[in-house]
DNA sequence: AGCGGAACCTGTCGGC
DNA sequence: TGCCGACAGGTTCCGC
């Protein structure tokens, strides 16, 4: 579910409910999720800052650990403050003095993981999509033996940390370029164009605290707005609204890649 | 090394 | 109403 829009979106949502709390109990309600370490080793730890590389979360503590959250599909985070039930789907619980994170995730496939500090659990990670040293130069080094799509490509976490299936569609209609071109035939011209529009379009998404097309939702309940701004994910045969042309679906490596085959031409 | 496809899970929705 | 396949904001593993 959440790409880099929406994990931005929920950790800045979190800095306001948990930064500064110290964990004062924890419930791994499936202990599966827990991929590495245990929650024993941060309760009575404070949180200090919640951080962000790629669509993990990364907590640092007070403590000796650093707490790693992967929220895949359908992970949420979910803040109750009261004594209510929790809702249904809850994987972990940890609780504070004020109130209690929920990590819900109907299909279970997120994860937690309490490493010590610096074991991140990634292990090919490309540079954040604003970082200063990603250039198209950089882009072309990595893309020069890689034959796949180019839609594909920018869903590889080693070529930009953070693009999911929804801005690989916008950023390639954004850019103008057809996302089956093979990723090794992009210029460096056009790799600019593509640099430009991620910057653009993920800027525009964190702004309006990401998209919400049905589960994504902050910790307070209340879902991102960017779903009034796509222009052809999930738009199949609606019409593109620069040519009005009507915007196709394809599968590509198992996932839907929406586009404009009048605008998406080169 | 790079690629395609299966696997991991559960829920929902549309068609017949 | 009920069943069944398609599909879902992601990643990892395996064989070629």
């Amino acid at each position: 579910m959440p790409e880099l829009p929406e994990v931005e979106s929920v950790r800045r949502d979190l800095i306001t409910r948990v930064q500064g709390n110290k964990v004062t109990w924890v419930e791994p309600l499936l202990p599966r999720m827990v991929k590495c370490g245990t929650l024993d080793d941060i309760v009575g730890v404070e949180f200090t800052s919640i951080n962000r590389r790629g669509k993990f979360l990364f907590i640092d503590t007070s403590g000796e650990m650093t707490v790693y959250i992967h929220l895949r599909m359908s992970g949420t985070l979910v803040w109750r403050k009261g004594i209510e039930d929790n809702p249904s789907h809850i994987r972990i619980v940890i609780g504070f003095q004020n109130g209690r994170l929920l990590f819900r995730d109907p299909r279970t496939l997120g994860g937690i993981w309490i490493n010590r500090k610096g074991e991140h659990p990634w292990k090919k990670m490309g540079l954040e999509p604003f970082d200063d040293n990603l250039t198209p130069e950089v882009l072309q080094k990595l893309l020069v033996k890689r034959s796949i799509p180019i839609k594909t490509a920018l869903l590889d976490q080693g070529t930009i940390a953070g693009i999911g299936n929804i801005y690989a569609s916008e950023i390639l209609f954004d850019a103008k370029i057809d996302p089956r071109r093979p990723a090794n035939s992009i210029s460096n011209g056009e790799l600019l164009k593509v640099l430009n529009s991620t910057r653009t379009i993920l800027n525009a998404a964190i702004e309006a605290n990401g998209t919400t097309l049905k589960d994504f939702k902050l910790s307070n309940g209340r879902g991102g707005e960017f779903a009034n701004f796509l222009k052809v994910y999930a738009k199949k045969e609606e019409e593109c609204y620069i040519c009005k042309s009507k915007i196709e679906r394809i599968v590509q490596s198992q996932r839907s890649t929406f586009f404009c085959p009048s605008c998406q031409t080169n």
